[in-house]
RNA sequence: GCGGAAUUGGUGAAGUGGUUAACACGCCGGAUUGUGGCUCCGGUAUGCAUGAGUUCGAUCCUCAUAUUUCGCC
């Protein structure tokens, strides 16, 4: 195993914690926020500019690069890392999320999925065995179960029987799992539901893996009672030497619930896309760059973020280039947006440190949405 | 100088003698949570060049004026 995981600290009011990562010599500390580059690349970012947003973790996804350009071309690079000349941990999704996304519940079987290629309209099987023999050879060094992540609409009886599958699928996928460098992280779903997701955490955990994930969160329009009650009924079933994942998390304060709920890593597509789409993350909440206010405003995104958009370029100068089209504009913004997340998570590092995690929960809640009778 | 045609929002334009003037772009907002990368959803002309007339009623008909444009001398 190239990767260890240490607790350091316990919080004593919340159930949040403070660990290390060590992987090749480097410590990385948790909880951290993991940048999202599904196609071997954080979008528009060279992996220098993920490096200079002092990232630990990035994500890449089995599904996509299985489709292109297949794990077998990775491979004979010599694995993702220097395929993609990214030399810090990376974590592999295992198509899960687009059995959720993009298969129908009629292509779900026991023996796995029926896809039809989203590039080219070709049909695919995928199995839970083919996604960790994919993620084996892609050399990642965390990789994901293949899990049913079902809508958090879906219902009870539905619930339980996708878990339990989910659950045969996690046994057939540690069987094949063949890599001695990589980890492999179970799956807890359960919806809302407390007895599914302790169910779910409970069996998952009787299999035994190197780490576990929480999935079926924040999709489907789900309630944010409802996610972080998930959060919550899934940690309090995870052994504490474990890392624990909330799977596509998140929004700034849904970061911060799932710290104090005993989450540790996190990953979203939101700094990203939400870049592209114009918007940038700030400590007084999300900012629409094409509104005409900032026409001419040449001050930077945030004054006190340290990261090179707001050093160097002004909300004008962007404004000016996501207004054009041109990819310049998504690039500072990804570079601000994920630079606003990893130092959310540092900040909240430091907080547990100083034991003033809810302190600082109050206070990021009162930036970020404004006093409840100014909005 | 004479004759014809045109004049609808920021732009390109559709349209009708009778309730809310189509559509597109732009503009102004909003959305986006294990990424099917230029997406999705709203809003956006109290007015149809100006003035007068016909009519129960006119952006639509008539006349005048202005502007644009084409042709002829």
């Amino acid at each position: 195993m190239k990767l260890e995981f240490k607790v350091k600290k316990e919080d004593k009011e919340t159930k949040a914690r403070l660990g290390e990562i060590i992987y090749n010599g480097k410590i990385y500390e948790t909880p951290m926020f993991m940048p999202v580059g599904t196609e071997a690349t954080v979008k528009t970012l060279s992996p220098e500019e993920v490096k200079e947003a002092k990232s630990g973790i990035i994500l890449s996804n089995t599904y996509h690069l299985w489709l292109r350009p297949g794990e077998e071309v990775i491979n004979h690079a010599g694995g993702l890392h220097k395929f993609m000349n990214y030399d810090g941990p990376i974590l592999t999704d295992s198509g899960g999320f687009q059995v959720f996304s993009l298969a129908k519940p009629k292509d779900i079987s026991e023996e796995g999925v029926k896809f039809k290629n989203h590039l080219n309209g070709d049909h695919l099987f995928l199995t839970p065995e083919k996604s960790i023999e994919i993620q084996n050879k892609l050399d990642s060094d965390i990789a994901m179960s293949f899990d049913e992540c079902p809508p958090a609409s879906a219902s009870y009886d539905y619930l339980k029987a996708s878990i339990e599958r989910t659950l045969r699928w996690a046994k057939r996928g540690k069987e094949a799992h063949n890599n001695p460098n990589q980890m492999l992280f179970g799956i807890v779903q359960g919806g809302p539901h407390e007895d599914l997701r302790k169910f779910s955490a409970l069996e998952t955990v009787k299999i035994g893996f190197d780490g576990y994930s929480i999935g079926g969160v924040a999709n489907d329009h789900e309630s944010k009672e409802d996610m972080y009650k998930a959060f919550d009924y899934s940690t309090t079933y995870l052994p504490k030497e474990k890392l624990r994942y909330a799977m596509g998390i998140g929004e700034p304060i849904d970061i911060i619930e799932g710290v104090i709920r005993g989450v540790d890593l996190f990953d979203c597509v939101s700094p990203t896309r939400l870049a592209r789409h114009g918007h940038a993350l700030t400590k007084l909440g999300k900012l629409n760059i094409k509104n005409s206010q900032y026409k001419e405003d040449f001050t930077p995104l945030s004054k006190e973020c340290d990261c090179y958009t707001c050093k160097n370029y002004s909300k004008a100068y962007i404004r000016h280039l996501i207004n054009a089209k041109e990819t310049f504009g998504a690039r500072l913004l990804s570079i601000h947006n994920i630079r606003f997340l990893i130092h959310l998570t540092e900040e909240l590092r430091e907080a547990i440190k100083e034991e003033t995690l809810l302190n600082y929960k109050e206070e990021f809640i009162k930036n970020y949405y404004g006093e409840p009778n100014e909005k």
